[in-house]
DNA sequence: ACAAAAGTGTTAATTTTACACCCATGC
DNA sequence: GCATGGGTGTAAAATTAACACTTTTGT
């Protein structure tokens, strides 16, 4: 982020600023956290313990930490939400993947004060979704497939959070870097496959598939991988995220 | 928006419920305001008259209102957007296009204080935009060219905003509402080029753009229009916009 | 008549799609 | 050997790109 340097004068208004001279809104950041599960594409939400919306589930969120301070202004968004990632998954951290997919501020979406909140959406690899659910209270999180996760009658305008979540994520697989996020570490295209199946609902053919993928292969974004797969049938070559092959 | 209604023990929550537990930041809304004079796409500009950063240049925008009671709890983002739109360029309603691009809510982008602002980029068509100049104190508002813009250090973090509301309206352009934003009420082919051309910073092959355009025409999108075109060779059929033909 | 730009036609190149078929492995 | 699914080949279809050519206007 480019900010620039303040005049003299700036810096003298600055010390005179009253804040407060006008109401504020409580600012939250809400994740949809995506991962894949029995080939389900599955999101975690979060039965809230509290009013409002006691009971109801919601996706998993928080508040930024706003400073007191104009010399300490708090954290950045993209870390609250990478903090709220971490905190509600209870994963190590592995950013996997997050990103921004706008503001969430209609008047009323929260009964007890203007609360504007920035949603984003996340990814987490299968192997690491699994254990989510041993690592937090059963009750509390809970994987939901996003089928049923829209039929839930989600607390605050969640839904339309996790509506808008599911379409960026389904414009962004076609890149390489969120395509990867929801496979193991290394992978097999088969498995790729699978996992564009499910997110856009659809079979495709596995020969076109490969075709696509093999680009990544010839622009050295993944190379061949040691490894093997237990199958019923031919075993399918292993690959690997080639960052600096 | 969809919302839930209220649990009885939520109603309860609300009235005890004391907000300002917590420091929260300002919210703003900026704008990328885009039209089309000259062949140059140009996006407006508003030297700053106060601190911080007076004098530089900056998106117009200005803090959304937030009600003060749990009853009124003010204006949506968009009608943010909309009302700063509206106020900025004088211009009468007709919304033109306008739409959210992200939060942008890094710590110390504001000196003053914590401030996270709701990015938006708006389209005007040019024969208002001409307007706009003519109506405001010409050295507060200023229709600069968007490389221009981009060289100059613009306030805060608007470098940022105006390129990823760049990056959007690029990406939108291919959608008729966007397309024909920033043509007048009747256009011809050619000036739709024109337009693409200069967004796009690139030549257009007359003949296969025409041919795109032809399937909206086919879809009902757009119909013929009366009228001409005062040219100095063939003149191009004219066509408006079809909401209800 | 001439220049200029609209509009039409045609063809090659590229990408997408569909589907046949061979191959390696576990059982 | 046989079923299963990985991997390869190929050809039709659709889209994109390049460019020649005809038409209509003002001058």
């Amino acid at each position: 982020m480019s900010r620039v340097r303040l005049t003299d004068e700036d810096a003298r208004f600055v010390e005179k600023y009253r804040p407060d001279a006008y109401p504020r809104p409580a600012v939250t950041v809400d994740l949809a956290i995506f991962t894949v599960i029995d080939a389900r594409l599955v999101t975690l939400l979060i039965k809230r313990k509290e009013a409002p919306y006691r009971g109801r589930w919601a996706l998993p969120g928080g508040f930024v930490r706003v400073g007191s301070s104009r010399k300490d202004q708090g954290e950045s968004l993209d870390d609250a939400a990478s903090r709220e990632l971490r905190e509600e998954t209870g994963l190590p951290l592995d950013p996997g993947y997050l990103e921004q997919v706008g503001a969430f501020g209609e008047p009323n979406r929260d009964p007890r004060m203007r609360v504007i909140s920035v949603g984003y959406f996340a990814l987490v690899r299968p192997a690491l979704g699994a254990l989510v659910q041993a690592g937090t209270d059963a009750s509390h999180a809970e994987w939901v497939s996003v089928k049923d996760a829209q039929k839930r009658t989600l607390a605050f305008d969640h839904e339309s959070i996790l509506t808008t979540a599911l379409a960026r994520l389904r414009e962004r697989l076609g890149s390489s870097s969120v395509a990867f996020a929801l496979v193991g570490k290394t992978f097999t295209i088969p498995e790729l496959r699978a996992v564009h199946e499910v997110i856009h609902n659809q079979v495709l053919d596995p020969g076109n598939f490969r075709r696509r993928f093999l680009r990544w292969l010839e622009d050295g974004v993944i190379e061949e991988a040691p490894g093997r797969r237990i199958t019923p049938s031919k075993p399918a070559s292993v690959y690997r995220f080639c960052k600096s092959c």
